[in-house]
DNA sequence: TCCTCTCCTTGCTT
DNA sequence: AAAGCAAGGAGAG
C-alpha cells in the first residue's frame, strides 16, 4: 500500500527519525524504514510531500499523518519561546517533528535507555520484537511485543537481548501494566503531575522516563524531560551553575506548552554543538546563596 | 524527608 | 589494555 501526503512546515527525516525520540527506523539512502504498529514502512519525501509505502497492514492515510505529526507545523510549538529564535542552531532544526508514537513501546524503550547509548536501545528493541513480535508479512521485522507478552517471558531471555540490569524492571513493569488497570488514554488527559505519579510508581521508571513517554507517546508536549545534556543545556540557559533537575523542569515552564518540542530541540542542539549562550545578562544573574 | 553515593549490563571508544 | 562513556533508577546510608 502506498500513501503521498502533505506535509505542514518543513519535515527532516534524518533529524526525526535518528535524534534519540524513536529506536526502529534505519536509513536506506534518501529513504527510511521502520516498524509502526504492524506495518513495516519504507518513508520518503518527495517535493512538499511524505510518500510510504507500507508491508504488512496498511496503516491508513489518517494513521500516519498521525505518527509524523503532519498537520502541524513544527514552528507552532515555539509561540511562547521567542527569546529562543535567536539561539544560533536552532531554527534550522525545525524539520525535525516529534513522533506520536505508541506509548507502550515507548515506555518500554525508555526503560532500555537507561544508562545507554541510542545504538543500544535500538539493539534492545529490535531483538525483543525479533523474538516475541508479531510476523509482519512481506517484511523481515516484527511489530514490538505488547506488556501481555513480554510479561510471560523470563528475565534471563530478556537478558539475552542486552538489557542487563534494566531486565527485571521492564519485566515487573510489563507485568504491572498486563495485569489490567492500567488506562492509557486516561493518561493522555490527565493533570501532569498525576501522569507522572502513575508513571513513576513503575519499576524502572524514574521522572525522566516518565516525562519521555508522556512526551514521544501521549502526546504531552507540555513536559521536559531532563537528562544529563538537557541539564547543562538547561543550567547554561539559566545562567546557573547548580539546580536540581526538577527546578530546571520549573524554570523551563517560560518556554509555554510546546517546551516539550524545545527539549528535542536543545537536546540536539547541546548533543552536535558545543555550550548554549545564557539568555540571562550576567548582570542580573544571582549572586552566591550564603555570600555575606 | 531529603540528599548523595554506588551499583547495575553491555559494547564501543580512547 | 584499562578506563571512559552512553536519553537513569533503585537502594543504602
Amino acid at each position: 500500500m502506498r500513501h503521498v501526503l502533505p506535509i505542514a512546515g518543513p519535515l527532516d527525516l534524518e533529524l526525526t527519525l535518528s535524534c534519540g525520540q524513536a529506536f526502529r527506523w534505519v536509513r536506506d539512502g534518501e529513504a527510511w524504514t521502520g516498524v509502526i504498529g504492524r506495518s513495516e514502512c519504507r518513508v520518503s519525501v518527495a517535493g512538499e510531500r511524505l510518500a510510504v509505502t507500507a508491508a504488512g497492514g496498511d496503516p491508513g492515510s489518517a494513521d500516519l499523518a498521525r505518527y509524523f505529526r503532519l498537520e502541524e507545523d513544527p514552528a507552532v510549538h515555539l509561540e511562547h519561546a521567542a527569546e529562543l529564535r535567536g539561539l544560533p542552531g536552532l531554527m534550522p532544526l525545525l524539520g525535525l517533528r516529534l513522533l506520536r508514537q505508541d506509548p507502550w513501546e515507548t515506555l518500554a524503550s525508555f526503560v532500555c535507555s537507561a544508562a545507554a547509548n541510542v545504538r543500544k536501545i535500538s539493539g534492545c528493541v529490535e531483538g525483543m520484537a525479533a523474538a516475541w513480535g508479531v510476523p509482519i508479512e512481506g517484511s523481515p521485522r516484527r511489530a514490538f511485543p505488547g506488556p501481555d507478552v513480554l510479561a510471560g517471558v523470563s528475565e534471563t531471555a530478556l537478558r539475552r537481548h542486552g538489557l542487563g540490569f534494566r531486565a527485571p524492571l521492564l519485566l515487573a513493569t510489563a507485568r504491572r501494566i498486563a495485569a489490567g488497570g492500567w488506562e492509557w488514554e486516561r493518561l493522555r488527559r490527565a493533570p501532569i503531575e498525576e501522569a507522572r505519579a502513575a508513571l513513576t510508581d513503575l519499576p524502572g521508571v524514574g521522572p525522566k522516563i516518565a516525562d519521555c513517554t508522556l512526551l514521544f507517546g501521549l502526546d504531552r508536549l507540555d513536559t521536559y524531560p531532563v537528562d544529563r545534556w538537557i541539564r547543562r543545556a538547561t543550567l547554561e540557559l539559566a545562567g546557573r551553575r547548580h539546580a536540581k533537575d526538577e527546578e530546571l523542569e520549573r524554570w523551563s515552564r517560560r518556554f509555554g506548552p510546546g517546551r516539550g518540542y524545545l527539549q528535542q530541540l536543545l537536546f540536539h542542539l547541546r548533543r552536535t554543538g558545543g555550550p548554549l549562550p545564557a539568555l540571562r545578562s550576567p548582570r542580573v544573574r544571582r549572586v552566591r546563596a550564603g555570600a555575606a
